[in-house]
DNA sequence: AATTATAGTTGACATCGTCAACCGAATGGA
DNA sequence: TCCATTCGGTTGACGATGTCAACTATAATT
């Protein structure tokens, strides 16, 4: 047997991301979404005047890869691309009303997904499991 | 302005994922390992008579993709196949002394990102935080 | 002994993201 | 104003990665 080299931590932490991953999850978020898509929707959701640059700074991709999943999206029919009016190099991008509904769905799932879990913590209320997240999530941006 | 369709637990849960993930830390855990070569080579330097399939079974691959990520391992020199004695058609896959090191420096570097990250979470202690994701993670299993 | 189940491998394939070269539009200095 | 440069976006070629289905070989069952 091989002594255990990685520490716990490290093993929860990869097991988290495994299974809320993009492999994790039967490799899809919702029907017809992978998580990048999920993460790309979402961004050009909240985004104004999204440009297709935006969604590859939001997930870490090359404006060639940017340039892929905005047309991944576009002909699944969950987002549009329009010129811009200040500046003709740029392409909006906007979620259509499909593409709400896909994300909305997504959302919806993930969060039971989440939900389900949480609830087997039995050391552990939601609110704080939620709380630690949270502050996670906002630590990785400060 | 789309309305924020998607719920703050989601969108903390993907990013800590995606930050964590496959495709954050640039890509890769440690220099030559990518995720799915993390979690396989901690499912084999823990496992005795660890299969090729038990590989598989730990990332959710099919048993031709457990087949592919041990051979990528293999040609990197960080585990080797051994027939096992009491069934012919079994490798045993072993980790190698080079593929400890990798793992060991791999499990550094991630814990290290890891601990990055806690130390702004102000609300949160270190303590806290680890015991959340280790329940977490346990809940997954259950 | 013949059938069936299991472990593993392989070829063909689809997906996905990068790199580098490219186009067209904006911008800024001479 | 003209030209060089920068910037947003696209595309072809490519490499990496995992699946599917067909295959081999060994073990187990009847």
């Amino acid at each position: 047997m091989g002594k255990a080299t990685i520490s716990d931590i490290s093993r929860s932490l990869i097991e988290i991301v495994w299974y809320f991953g993009p492999k994790g999850l039967n490799g899809e978020c919702c029907k017809n979404l992978t998580m990048p898509e999920f993460i790309a929707l979402d961004k050009i959701s909240t985004t104004t005047n999204c440009a297709v640059q935006d969604v590859g700074y939001s997930l870490g991709f090359t404006k060639s890869g940017a340039t892929r999943i905005v047309n991944r999206l576009e002909k699944k029919g969950y987002v549009q691309k329009i010129k811009s009016h200040e500046d003709a190099r740029i392409c909006c991008v906007e979620i259509t009303k499909s593409g709400e509904r896909v994300l909305s769905s997504a959302n919806s799932r993930y969060v039971e997904q989440f939900h389900t879990i949480a609830a087997k913590m039995s050391d552990h209320s939601l609110t704080d499991t939620v709380e630690v997240l949270k502050a996670m999530a906002k630590a990785l941006k400060g």
